[in-house]
RNA sequence: GUGAUUGUAGCUCAGUUGGUUAGAGCGCCGGAUUGUGGUUCCGGAGGUCGCCGGUUCGAGACCGGUCUUUCACCCCA
């Protein structure tokens, strides 16, 4: 049998020992500030049904979602008119009734409806699952990668976007990573839209202003005009695509400019009402509003978050924002909800980048028994175990091979610590214990060595 | 989806206008050292040159296709 040569697919990775362990660091970082914000974990199938995932995205989303075809003769039930027909978007729906979750928002919003006599509301979830996009990978863009979602459902308080913030703040501040965060509100841009009378022109709009970094005014101002804007609609929206200032400065114009538009009062109130918030709490992360932040999915309608790194060129690592309406598409109406969501292989990059890992994470083995024969191997399991009952992460090799190949196996997975008991050892009762380090060896017994590893 | 780009040992890369048996460093394995890793010395193994096809007396090199990598656009964590 001609062997083949082994591969994964485009846009995904393997991750080992090494990799998972800086992972881990990650997930396990996010989700402790999860919970001491109190939101609770749930898990959701990869897979949801293609009804549940289209048209939730936009027409971009749809064609980046990953669908699974039917189980076994997934074409028995085509006729031949619709084969000859080579449509694919109508062929799909006929052969393929599942899909991989393209995010973790619309199938929470789905649990949600589907569980709402079960849930307690505000209902306040944490998820940390893959999702996966057909999209073409590039710089911190993977076709599968994990999401950390933070959500609070039924609760239209303001309160939760301030606690979002401060969430955000801790996690990056936890991590060391300096970031911007970054606040818009959905209704400011549409008052923005309005203002110009352009109201139905808002996701051309927004989209264009997004880029300004990127292609910079001119740009903006000529993809609005692609886009069709009217002349005098992007001459109007000048002062405000180069609004600049505090944020109160910022506020304090678009509450003039904006004064004739009720969905544009009522966004500046909301960003108003969480600034000053914010104000009186220590978020040590930068806060700044910024209208420019326009992307995201069609369905956020209050604030919009995103957090940028601020020494690491690789897009937002964080994003999310307000949906007041997310459930009504699933029969449950008038439910507002917001959440937020970390890119953790976008983290995992910037934090490789920046190398800001601890040395030793607590994946780490910290003891390493040498197996010198079967009576030793077998007088060290009972130590070995008295280790790990203290917490402390411990093996005996597997079997009395050469000195060399053991310590050689210790110093490769970086342990700290290294046992040795043979007969001399065990006659006295005591553990030679080296350093890895250091090299120092000394005598002592268990308790000795748990101190030496616990303080 | 559009336009570029990459692929030679486990890793990072050399490889002349197409010409014998494709190289290096690091890593790996063994030994110097039968209870001492990381340093040193000696020795060794390891390659269908991404894959398929074409041009040629002859292809790692040239051509076509395909897969993969990286990047930009679209969009996005």
């Amino acid at each position: 049998m001609a062997q083949q040569k082994p591969s994964i697919p485009k846009g995904t990775r393997d991750f080992n020992p090494n990799e998972m362990a800086r992972r881990n660091y990650i997930f396990d970082t996010i989700r402790k500030h999860f919970k001491l914000y109190g939101f609770s974990a749930i898990e959701t199938p990869s897979m949801e049904n293609l009804s549940t995932l289209m048209g939730k995205y936009g027409e971009e989303g749809d064609k980046l979602l990953f669908k699974v075809l039917n189980s076994g003769d997934f074409l028995s039930k085509v006729s031949e008119e619709q084969l000859n027909e080579k449509n694919s978007n109508k062929l799909t729906t006929k052969i393929s009734e599942k899909g991989l979750r393209y995010d973790l928002t619309v199938p929470f919003a789905r649990f949600v409806v589907q569980h709402r006599n079960e849930l307690t509301f505000p209902f306040k979830r944490y998820q940390i699952q893959p999702v996966w996009r057909a999209d073409r990978p590039q710089k911190g863009r993977y076709r599968e990668f994990y999401q950390c979602d933070a959500d609070m459902i039924g609760s239209t308080s303001l309160l939760n976007e301030v606690d979002l913030v401060q969430l955000i703040d801790d996690v990056f501040q936890d991590l060391s990573i300096n970031v911007s965060i970054k606040l818009n509100n959905r209704k400011i841009l549409s008052g923005i839209a309005e203002f110009v009378g352009e109201a139905d022109k808002i996701i051309d709009i927004t989209v264009a202003i997004d880029k300004l970094d990127k292609i910079g005014l001119e740009g903006v101002n000529k993809e609005m005009e692609a886009k069709g804007v009217f002349p005098k609609a992007i001459e109007q929206l000048q002062p405000i695509i180069n609004l600049s200032g505090t944020n109160s400065e910022k506020l304090d114009t678009l509450k003039e400019l904006l004064a004739s538009s009720e969905i544009g009062v009522k966004g500046v109130e909301e960003m108003s009402t969480v600034l000053n918030y914010l104000e009186a709490l220590e978020v040590k992360s930068e806060v700044e509003l910024d209208l420019t932040l326009a992307r995201g999915l069609n369905y956020y309608t209050g604030t919009i978050f995103e957090v940028k790194a601020l020494d690491v060129a690789i897009g937002s690592i964080t994003g999310g924002g307000r949906y007041d309406d997310l459930t009504g598409i699933f029969g449950m109406p008038d439910v507002s909800g917001v959440g937020i969501s970390f890119g953790a292989d976008r983290i995992y990059d910037v934090l490789n980048e920046l190398d800001l890992y601890p040395e030793h994470t607590e994946d780490s083995v910290q003891v390493f028994f040498v197996n010198f024969g079967s009576d030793e191997g077998k007088y060290c399991l009972p130590l070995v175990s008295k280790l790990r009952k203290n917490g402390i992460n411990a093996e005996l090799y597997p079997a009395s091979a050469k000195m060399k190949k053991q310590m050689k196996y210790a110093n490769d997975k970086n342990i700290p610590f290294v046992v040795m008991i043979g007969g001399n050892e065990m006659e006295k009762n005591l553990l030679s214990v080296k350093n890895m380090e250091s090299g120092e060896q000394n005598d002592m017994n268990l308790e000795e060595l748990i101190n030496l590893i616990k303080r």
